[in-house]
DNA sequence: ACACGCTCCTGAACGC
DNA sequence: TGCGTTCAGGAGCGTG
């Protein structure tokens, strides 16, 4: 479950190999995954040089010079780079893109994506800051943007619980389920606490958290980044200890009472009742 | 404008 | 063993 840490990491460990290669070929397996994958994906991607790739949201972005491929796992994405001798196209695979890189290396770049929620499309460089996909997305958590006082001023008003609230996209991007619960846990807030019910101190601790919590796990994702010939991100996930989300019935790792799940918003909390008021 | 539930999809886990 | 059911969730969309 590709969340913004993993999706950075997935990021910089693409552009560790992929820096100035150039691709030979391009080809989808399906029509389409959460939206339609562009027609003759070949004869728009050939030759093009990997300028730079750069997370957006939880979108990646490979941007070759005068044409963009924007990319998002969904809940079940990996993409990664294979070895042309050992490769063999799995269930899945729905993109295969053939490159050469700097040094020479042949290789794949694949995205594999079994429940299909990911997005791969294509957009010129004009159109890629208006996008349509880009819209109605809320404040990056590393942006100057988003301060204590902008948190403050989201949760103003909004009647809505605080995790739904921290998990709208359109108001702040790359807090997924897993991050929003144990943010929460860690600023000590209850997640079916009304937004506009927290108080000024509390907005400045689970603000804290969010940024505490996100560059933890991507610094866990980049302690991986060694062996980056599999770009997954998933690696990164192990090495990231999460206290709440998942662990139903597991003692606190603060106070020891069990770990309580609820369902908001049909999605699963985890949190703490006894540390989290 | 906002809140909320439904939906896409597949595989794993579980129950009978 | 095997079949059916439930659950996981990002984010757009429709509804109230």
């Amino acid at each position: 479950m590709p969340e913004l840490p993993e999706v950075e990491t997935v990021c910089r460990g693409l552009a560790q190999s992929l820096l100035g290669a150039k691709i030979f070929s391009a080809e989808a397996f399906a029509p389409k995954l959460r939206i339609e994958i562009p027609q003759n994906l070949n004869s728009k991607l050939k030759n093009k040089i990997i300028n730079s790739i750069n997370r957006k949201a939880k979108y990646i972005l490979i941007d070759l010079e005068d044409v963009v491929i924007i990319a998002h796992l969904g809940m079940s994405g990996r993409m990664t780079i294979q070895e042309q001798e050992s490769f063999v196209r799995k269930k899945h695979d729905h993109i295969v893109i053939e490159l050469k890189l700097k040094n020479g290396e042949e290789k794949y770049l694949v995205l594999n994506d079994p429940r299909r929620f990911g997005i791969f499309t294509l957009s010129s460089v004009e159109d890629i800051a208006k996008h349509k996909l880009f819209s109605k997305l809320g404040l990056e958590p590393f942006s100057e943007e988003f301060s204590w006082q902008a948190l403050k001023k989201i949760c103003e008003k909004r009647t809505k619980n605080i995790k739904a609230t921290i998990m709208d996209s359109s108001l702040i991007v790359g807090v997924g389920n897993i991050y929003a619960c144990e943010c929460l846990f860690r600023a000590g807030i209850h997640p079916e606490r009304a937004a506009e019910s927290l108080t000024v101190k509390e907005i400045k601790k689970l603000y804290g958290e969010i940024i505490k919590t996100l560059k933890e796990a991507i610094a866990a994702g980049g302690s991986t980044l060694k062996d980056y010939s599999k770009a997954n991100g998933e690696s990164g996930y192990f090495q990231f200890n999460f206290k709440v989300y998942g662990k139903e019935a597991q003692p606190c790792p603060t106070c020891g009472a069990k770990i309580l799940r609820i369902v908001q918003n049909n999605r699963s909390t985890f949190y703490c009742n006894k540390c989290q008021s």
